[in-house]
RNA sequence: GCGCUUGUAGCUCAGUUGGAUAGAGCAACGGACUUCUAAUCCGUAGGUCGCGGGUUCGAAUCCUGCCAAGCGCGCCA
């Protein structure tokens, strides 16, 4: 397909209208953009404009017989059947069997690529999410947030961007010098010496602590009884924070998610970053020092505050370093930057937007994606999680009970800025209900014909082999029509960062197949439609796998 | 107190750069397997789009005032 359909409406129209401004001697500029829809239900067309009723003040008609007149004046085009005006003055596409058939020879041709696009042009993207402290292992709120940055990043590559993904790693600061010391302290515990080493007010009380002591008494012993525990706890906090680290690695490795660049925290504090992230700013005139303090004029933006980045003991906040962190990302050259944050953080966008701006950046260079928490249910009731008291359910947990397909597909598959519910046992259930099931069924169920079609001897035709004007039963348009909307969802869902988007796509068009399927018949129904089913069934395969690749789902030829 | 987010069918949610009769799934009810996987399909029923005003030819969508829920308002990270 040379041109796609919207544009050739679109043209249509603009052509149209173009012939009676030229008519009336009104000028065209500074009009409404003309803009086409898909058709919402069945007898309001494929396409539909409102055009008519967006000139008809422009040119002293009435909607309708603006309608009218825009219609008499388009352009003949083989892929148009027919044109309707309708309501107030809608203008309705209907368009031809030679669009269907165009349609799933493009699907065909494309095959892996279709949907694919270049609207990102090549511009480089970072998505940077997760970024738990490495304190302890991922809980599901960290698993939602690690599906719906990866397929955010998916989404993006697909549409032409040049992404990377970087994981940023807390591995400064007060938390991580809690970990060491509730670590030191468990281990005094285990080798019967309790209380030696008071266990901290705000310690880590998980189990998980116990264990990091015990595999250190297991490989150096009961060395580190003997040495002031002043001394010790730095090893302690390195300890504890590379096992932990490479737990998360693991983990998220192994629910398919793989990260560019680990960026460190420490690697901030390497003496120059900060200053010269300050030298920017007051550069800027967006710094100046106060009560003893080095403050950020953050009410020269949107933020309601001035926010402190030096304390007046010379510390830097964290909101200095994550400045800095913000500079060296513009510093390696991204066009645009992602931030996925958990929804208790949103107070920190208003600053956040500042200091990028501030730094002499657009504020739509900084994209902050909120995720919001996760309830997991189970047996109909919410299972309670407190991180505080380390009970909490893991996403390695999950994973291994519900599996990395099923995990993936319920946490995108609701808007990232709404809350979800996480029903465990439907999520494992092979069942009716369960929607990653009915999505990969209809691929399965696909490869199901190709087995038997093969057992028959019946082979894969080509498209240019079989006459796909004989596709006209309902259920055939409708999968038609399903198809040709992939690239336009794709397109919007990166646009909004909205993997849930392809979730629902994929979810749809499976459905539009298991109804043709039930409908009809593909094989033994005579050669010429055989074929051409079989064709109609292969660009479904075709869509399917590419959107359950989008959200890093496996496209099984077999259940 | 101020701010952000959310409020759509009994339940879980789509739909919000203003468009035509507000859509799915689950739950309920009634149907469809001698034929490519019934992990499926078809049908019925279910709504003051939180409430009240306003803008518009047209509002779930935009503005405004309330109500409710969650979260946030540090020289913490």
């Amino acid at each position: 397909m040379k041109k796609d359909i919207e544009t050739v409406i679109k043209e249509m129209l603009v052509s149209s209208i173009g012939q009676i401004s030229r008519e009336r001697g009104i000028s065209l500029e500074g009009g409404p953009p003309v803009e086409v829809e898909r058709g919402r239900r069945e007898g309001q067309g494929d396409w539909a404009t409102n055009a008519a009723m967006q000139w008809a003040g422009a040119f002293g008609e009435r909607p309708l017989e603006m309608a009218r007149r825009i219609v008499s004046l388009l352009p003949e085009n083989p892929l148009v059947e027919r044109v309707e005006v309708a309501g107030p003055g809608f203008i309705n596409f209907f368009l031809s069997r030679s669009w269907m058939s165009g349609t799933i020879e493009h699907i065909l041709e494309l095959a892996g690529d279709y949907g694919r696009s270049d609207s990102g042009g090549g511009r480089r993207v970072q998505v940077e999410f997760v970024s738990a402290n490495p304190t302890g292992p991922l809980h599901v709120g960290h698993g939602r947030g690690a599906a719906v940055g990866d397929i955010c990043a998916r989404i993006l590559s697909f549409t032409g961007w040049d992404v990377e993904r970087e994981y940023y790693i807390n591995d400064a600061g007060l938390q991580m010098e809690l970990l060491g010391r509730s670590t030191q302290s468990r281990y005094f515990e285990i080798c019967g010496r309790p209380g030696e080493v008071p266990f901290p007010e705000d310690g880590y009380k998980g189990g998980y602590i116990f264990d990091l002591a015990r595999q250190l008494l297991d490989s150096e012993g009961e060395r580190y009884l003997d040495i002031p525990p002043g001394e010790s706890l730095p090893f302690f906090t390195r300890y504890a924070n590379e096992v932990i680290l490479e737990d998360i690695r693991k983990t998220l490795e192994n629910f398919g998610v793989k990260f560019d660049v680990w960026f460190s925290e420490k690697s901030l504090y390497d003496g120059i970053k900060i200053p010269k992230m300050l030298e920017t700013l007051k550069k800027n005139g967006f710094a100046f020092d106060a009560d003893g303090a080095t403050w950020f004029k953050a009410t020269a933006f949107s933020d309601d505050k001035d926010r402190v980045l030096i304390r007046s003991n010379g510390v830097p906040t964290y909101f200095a370093s994550d400045i800095a962190y913000h500079k060296n990302k513009y510093d390696r050259g991204f066009d645009m930057v992602i931030d996925v944050w958990g929804a208790d953080h949103h107070g920190y966008i208003p600053r956040m937007k500042a200091a990028v701006q501030a730094l002499g950046r657009k504020e739509e260079d900084l994209q902050i994606l909120l995720i919001q928490f996760v309830n997991l249910h189970r047996g109909g009731q919410q299972v309670s999680m407190s991180t505080r008291s380390g009970e909490f359910v893991t996403l390695e947990e999950v994973i291994d009970e519900v599996g990395v397909n099923a995990t993936r597909y319920f946490f995108a598959m609701r808007r990232s800025d709404s809350h979800l519910d996480f029903d465990l046992d439907l999520a494992k259930s092979a069942s009716t209900d369960n929607p990653v099931f009915y999505v990969q069924y209809a691929h399965a169920r696909i490869h199901s014909i190709f087995r038997e079609a093969a057992a028959r001897g019946v082979a894969m035709p080509k498209p240019s082999e079989v006459d796909l004007s004989l596709l006209v039963e309902p259920e055939e348009t409708s999968l038609v029509k399903r198809l040709s909307a992939f690239p336009g969802e794709v397109e919007k869902a990166a646009a909004d960062l909205a993997p849930h988007r392809i979730v629902f796509y994929a979810y749809d068009l499976a459905g539009d197949f298991h109804s043709f399927y039930n409908a009809h018949r593909v094989l033994g129904v005579g050669p010429e439609l055989e074929g051409a089913r079989l064709v109609l069934s292969e660009a479904t395969r075709v869509v399917l796998a590419n959107a359950l690749s989008l959200l890093g789902i496996s496209a099984p030829e077999k259940m």
